[in-house]
DNA sequence: TGTACATCAGTGAACGCGCGTTCACTGATGTAC
DNA sequence: TGTACATCAGTGAACGCGCGTTCACTGATGTAC
């Protein structure tokens, strides 16, 4: 370990800690966090926060591409087992799992937007994390035929969706992919509702009510549990 | 008209002026909005806005209410004929136009909750126009026989519903309110989805592609097009 | 109808606070010869 | 190996700002007799 790379680590540390305390501040005061507030968790000047972001809005930024990538690889390291229908299933109880453990960085990609605040680009590679696991879960279910196509869709929503197809599930029908979409837009909708407070003094059987939705929905994207 | 109704309306004027304010200021602070704003944008000192609202919480609250029953009317007012299919979506369609004309709003309300704000209990009744609004269409298709009542549910999850169903749909049963709790949360997600740009760059057919879903959901809720 | 009083909307100053960001600086750590 | 210099993390004061809320007050509007 050169003396260069030694402190570059110490750097990389310091900015692991700046960002485990912003993270600690979602928690209470949402996307609005202070960065003085996180400077005084750590004991030091709110000045020397800025060696390490250049405002407040790049920490926020390097929250929201954590939370993503966070959640991605739960999305990915899902039980990549059985059939289709399998698969999905497990990719949906990971997210909606890791959004309970992480409910403020849920709130914090999935809620609503931050007023003034613009997401820069680099945010988008791990955005789309999720999604493309269930692409490719979708892609493999089309290959071996474990799908029911359903009716083509035509108009330019059928070419939305044959450009989706093509960037996420290569060889996919596009009507399958559209209802895939839907599906992890329910995914999230699901989510967001039990986080959020929706089904408050409504339904206590959380896990239970949230698989009933999932499997729900892939009767109508139709994956079919074994090929 | 007496003096003192008089001296009311003009309260109740007054009122109205700084929710509309209130609301105005949503757009660039979101729920963070600042009373002393406000009252800058109305001309008054900040202080006179303790005569109608005894904190920022309450006036928050009070947008938060005028958002659930503004947007409860708007389901409430969706063209109520046809089948049960016509009905359920001219009201997913009725709740997507009030959320894309009023965003903000619908980010108050079905986005991430507000740090440190907890909702009265007087947010409920408003709360729930909406989910009442369908349950309706769903008791009528019940008792007409528009629908596939489907596998019935057992279990703490299958109590759950029954409950539900009691109060939002008596007499229909609880599997089939479960599926149309499960296509509410799917509606909720499908325009959050849309207003916080998660759609963005990927389906620019927004209408037609929530139709799809919506439509895509009924057919695994059980309303049929016909009786 | 006229007058004394009560109610109420609105003012403006003040309290005490926190914020993001900049800047000149100190001192430690690394680099080049 | 030793020394001169450059890099870098971190400090503390300051700038200029905005915030929610309170309080004693003024004047207009309503009420009771």
């Amino acid at each position: 370990m050169t003396a260069a790379s030694l402190r570059a680590r110490v750097r990389a540390e310091m900015t692991d800690e700046i960002k485990a305390a912003a993270r600690r501040h979602l928690a209470t005061d949402g996307a609005n966090l202070s960065l003085r507030a996180v400077a005084r968790d750590l004991g030091m000047a709110s000045s020397a926060v800025y060696r390490y972001f250049a405002s407040r809005d790049e920490l926020l930024t390097a929250l929201i591409i954590d939370a993503y990538d966070s959640l991605g690889e739960a999305a990915e390291n899902a039980p990549d087992t059985g059939s289709a229908v399998d698969r999905w299933l497990a990719v949906c109880h990971a997210v909606r799992e890791w959004a309970l453990a992480n409910p403020h960085e849920w709130a914090l990609v999935y809620g609503s937007p931050v007023p003034g605040y613009q997401a820069p680009t680099d945010t988008v590679e791990p955005a789309i994390r999720v999604i493309l696991t269930l692409g490719r879960i979708v892609q493999d279910a089309s290959a071996s035929g474990e799908v029911e196509p359903g009716e083509p869709i035509g108009g330019r929503l059928g070419e939305d969706l044959a450009m989706v197809a093509e960037r996420a599930a290569p060889g996919a029908p596009p009507q399958l992919v559209g209802r895939s979409i839907a599906g992890w837009i329910h995914l999230c909708g699901a989510v967001s509702a039990e986080l959020f407070g929706q089904l408050n003094n409504t339904i206590e059987q959380r896990r239970d009510f949230f698989e009933f939705q999932m499997r729900g929905a892939l009767t109508w994207i139709g994956l079919r549990a074994s090929s």
